[in-house]
DNA sequence: ACTTCGCGTAACTGTATGGTTACGCATTAT
DNA sequence: ATAATGCGTAACCATACAGTTACGCGAAGT
């Protein structure tokens, strides 16, 4: 058995997000497995140039590829994309703040803004160094 | 109330994480706006190169900058992250997935990697709340 | 065996990007 | 006024990548 939690470079798979083909490429993928050759019918570009994006989601392990007959199976593999909603859980606090945690975040926004340091500004942090 | 459903290009967005430099931007701005030069200061790459970067962070609506002196003052604008958040969520049902289904797609990998099919996985890729 | 699929890869092109150094232009300090 | 800061931009590299066409190889058909 395969302790199947690897942890999957966050960077290659933020990196095969980047292109809409690759995304709607999984979109695609979710409604099941296909292989290569449907993947290819339903985008506007040649056969080959999604291969090379299946290569790409391949060593991003958002894919995983098997031989069937003649034909290459494509199967979504989700799993990387739970680093990519881990990273933007800290963000998701942002928008689900609520209006007095928001008051404090503008507040020390604006007190920082304005010189008068009402709060936190971590000085520890300050990383001078060479600029 | 706010109103804040502009819809920043998502293209755009997915591009702009893309880079780990960037994202580690966004992950620093988290803690409070920050000027160029303390944002340059804290990365091993030079402050053009920073420059660079934030130029593509604006360009996704993800940075918001503004003079202050001397000073260009950057600060996280996290509502661009909301569309990913959103795409993401199609996905998350995968790891959310209940038993059944979730019986369908480790069947098919177990298969696939071993060759028989006896599914006694589940149980570690049983994650059902968070990781 | 011969032909036809299915599909990855090679070779090549144009463009974006990440980084660098040199420079220029405001804003501040002296 | 002059010097020093802060920072974006220009001009240049090297590399990555999205696409294309040409090609090759294994699996299926006939």
């Amino acid at each position: 058995m395969r302790n199947r939690s690897v942890t999957y470079s966050r960077e290659a798979t933020f990196q095969a997000l980047a292109d809409p083909t690759r995304r709607a490429v999984l979109d695609l993928l979710r409604r099941g497995s296909q292989h290569a050759g449907q993947i290819a019918g339903v985008f506007p570009v040649s056969r080959p140039a999604i291969s090379k994006h299946l290569r790409l989601l391949r060593r991003a392990h958002l894919v995983r590829e098997h031989r069937e007959g003649r034909h290459r199976v494509y199967q979504l593999n989700p799993e990387p994309l739970r680093a990519v909603d881990k990273w933007l859980e800290h963000y998701r606090t942002f928008w689900t703040m609520n209006l007095t945690s928001l008051k404090n975040f503008v507040e020390a926004e604006y007190a920082r803004e304005t010189g008068k340091q009402s709060l936190d500004r971590p000085a520890a942090k300050n990383v001078k160094g060479e600029n």
